[in-house]
Parts: structure tokens; C-alpha cells; sequence
DNA sequence: TTATTATTTTACCGTACGGTCAACTATCGG
DNA sequence: CCGATAGTTGACCGTACGGTAAAATAATAA
């Protein structure tokens, strides 16, 4: 009963946007409201502080990204290797579309959220942690899949792999970022291939006798 | 003529720290003019901005990294892979110690701004791009000399080599950091190695036939 | 010693921030 | 049609922000 109203997800969808494509302290209440068509005061009838917006956001970036990009990829009847190329290009071609779009790469939001707030907020910090670990378990599975494909070493460890990877993925966001490139994706991408081989056995003595 | 002053010193280090373990826009001009034990109206003596202090602080870490720590270990007479360690050993080392005492591991400095700032402000954008060039150039030298040691391939390629590894090591801060644990560093780490080497036969054709 | 120059100090500016409140209004179930 | 409920509105906190201006003070070069 009462009245109904979208102001609820336009703010989270004004919060994706605006704090995706600057900062969490470079947007503002007010902007968010404006960007959503929203009185002040109904932003605090929906959510008790911006913070709380900002995880409700999280949370709805991380679900739709799971559910439209991550999922549909790792579901595919395709080879491993081939979901791994997949992820690579579509995150080429976002990137490549929201700089035309605003001007420049945004990256990937979890990251740029866990490296401008996980000192100040413990919150907000162990939610994108919880994030990159589901991440990582999906990615896992591919893994798992390639070697049961042949492609990836019978010895190889899923579990290190996969987060590996997705360290790799989330440093060649932060390079893009910083040349405002979104064209080093693909070009710094390759090199994803070679994380999932063990190093040669030239390389590990040569490390190990340290 | 006139009187000296260490309160330009004193506020890029109360720059680089507290922005360091904060963000750029977490901290306030009165709170590094607290830290650095100088009043406000000298701040504007030295810096036309808060912005501008960021620049020269940006501009001190990276002598400060390269000089004592980046040169020194590329400069020794030791193999190219163990230099590659011993990158990785300190950073471990650092980011420990920081969390110790601060609580939070930190991570590192150019990632956390560019990622906070690259979309708003065009200079230090490119002041961080032309930092993380400047690395890997330094970078791109060591693997060469690995090449040279036979400890890498001879058809290495050696720009690519060195953006990925770069790459890598700030994936693997943006991970740690997220999960306040410095202990990835060395865990992750070890895939630089694998990073070095070029896919195999199998996994390149495996991924072309896309 | 003195004139000059560099630094320090204090008080202040306008603005934007995150957040609160109470009155008001539309809507739905009964 | 009515009462409860949910959503809206606009005015309003206190505070902290980045930044300014001018007078006071200290040190140095001549």
C-alpha cells in the first residue's frame, strides 16, 4: 500500500554511473540526486547515508556483471581457452565504448572502489573481497575445464591460476586507466595465456638458487 | 635572503603519507597542514593548491622508488630473474610493514591515484603514465639481460615482457589491498615468472581457432 | 645597521558537503 | 470513500572544504 517509486534504483543506477566514472568522494548527494531526478530528502527516505547507497551499488554492479557477462561466457559450450579470449574482448570493447562515450576509461569499479576506500572503510572492503573470490571461483572452473581439455598442464593449480588471472586482469585495468587506453586490453591481454603455464624448469632454478 | 624553511618538505611527506594510506580526496588541507606542523596560510605560501602539492609528492615517491630502491636492484650484478625476486621481496617487505603499523596494507601510491583520479584530472594522469613508462623501461632492461642469461627465450619480446609484468604487480597490489593481506605478494608473485614466457604451441592454437 | 626578502600567522571567505526534519501528497487496500 | 502507508518536498542544520589577504616576524645580504 502507499505510493510507489523508481527514485530506489535510479539512484543506484545514477550511483553506477557517476561513482564508476569518477570516485566515491568525487560524487556527491546532491549530484546523485540531480542525476536521478531525486529530492534530497527521498534519498534519505531510501537509504540511510550515501555509503549505504554506494554498497547497495556494489552489490547490483557485481550481479548484473556476474548474471550478463560472467556467467553466459563460463556456461558456454566452447573450449576454455576460447571463454578466457571472451572475457578479454568484451572487457575491450565496454572500456572502448565508455571512453568514446565520456572521454575516458573507467575501469573496473571494483578495483577502483577497493583502492580508493579499503583503507578507510572495512564495510566496503570485505564485500569486494567477497567479490573477487566469487569471481575467482567461477574462473576456477575454467581452469579446471582447460586442463580437462588438454590445453593447460595436468598439474596445474586451479586455485592460484584463477587468481592470478585475475590479479593480471585487474593490473592491466589500472595501466589502461592511467594511458586512458583502453586499446592495451587486448595488446597487455595476450599475456594471460602465458599465467596459465608453470614456469620452465630453466626458470625455476635459476630463481631458486637464490 | 629572507628566512629558510622546512615546511615544503614537511608537507610533501605528510603528503605522501597520508594521502598514501587515504586518498587524495579523504585528505584535507588543514589536516596535512596539522600533520606537517605548518598553518594554513603558509600551505598556500609554497603550493598554489592542494592539487599542485600532490603533483610534487607524486613526482618525490617516484624519485625516492627508483633511486632506492628500483636502480639499486636493477643496477646489481646478480641474475635478472633473482632481481625479479628481489623486486618482490620488498614489496612484500613494505606493504607488511606498513600494515603493521598502519593497520592497512596500502598498496601503491601511482595505482591508487590513478585510479581515483585518472578521469578527472589530465595531468596527473599523465604524469602517472609517464611514471609507469618510466618502470618499465627500467624493467624492459632486466628481462633483456634475462634473455641474454638464456633464462628466457631469445624471440622474448621484451617491451611486451615488461608492461605485462608491471601489469601484473599492480594486479597483484589492487588484490592485496582488497583483501588487507600483504601475504598475496609473495603467493601471487610467483606467476611473474609464468608472465616471462610465451604460451605454448598447444594454448596459442588452441585460443586462435576462436 | 638597515633594507630587502622569505616565511609565518591569523582571521576570514564563499561554497559544498553529508545529513535531518516536519509538513505534504499521492496511492492502494479495505 | 476513507484511513493507513509510502513517497515527496523544500527548508534547514553544522561542519569541513579549498582557498585568500594582509599584517607580523625573522633572517640574510649589503
Amino acid at each position: 500500500m502507499g505510493r510507489t517509486s523508481d527514485a530506489r534504483e535510479n539512484l543506484i543506477h545514477s550511483a553506477i554511473e557517476l561513482i564508476g566514472n569518477r570516485s566515491y568522494n568525487a560524487v556527491g548527494v546532491q549530484e546523485l540526486c540531480e542525476h536521478a531526478g531525486v529530492k534530497k530528502g527521498s534519498f534519505y527516505h531510501f537509504f540511510p547515508s550515501k555509503r549505504h547507497l554506494t554498497l547497495e551499488a556494489i552489490d547490483t554492479i557485481w550481479q548484473v556483471y556476474k548474471g550478463e557477462m560472467l556467467e553466459p561466457i563460463c556456461c558456454a559450450r566452447v573450449p576454455a581457452l576460447k571463454k578466457l579470449e571472451s572475457m578479454l574482448r568484451r572487457s575491450y570493447e565496454f572500456q572502448s565504448k565508455s571512453k568514446e562515450c565520456g572521454g575516458c576509461m573507467t575501469g573496473c569499479g571494483f578495483g577502483n572502489l577497493a583502492l580508493e576506500l579499503s583503507t578507510q572503510d572495512e564495510v566496503i572492503r570485505q564485500k569486494i573481497a567477497d567479490i573477487f573470490e566469487d569471481w575467482a571461483m567461477s574462473l576456477e572452473r575454467v581452469i579446471a575445464q582447460a586442463v580437462g581439455e588438454g590445453d593447460l598442464p595436468a598439474d596445474t593449480d586451479t586455485r592460484a591460476t584463477s587468481r592470478a588471472i585475475i590479479a593480471y586482469f585487474e593490473g592491466v585495468y589500472v595501466l589502461a586507466k592511467a594511458f586512458n587506453d583502453p586499446g592495451m586490453i587486448p595488446r597487455l591481454g595476450e599475456g594471460v595465456f602465458s599465467i596459465c603455464i608453470k614456469r620452465t624448469e630453466e626458470a625455476a632454478a635459476a630463481a631458486a638458487d637464490a
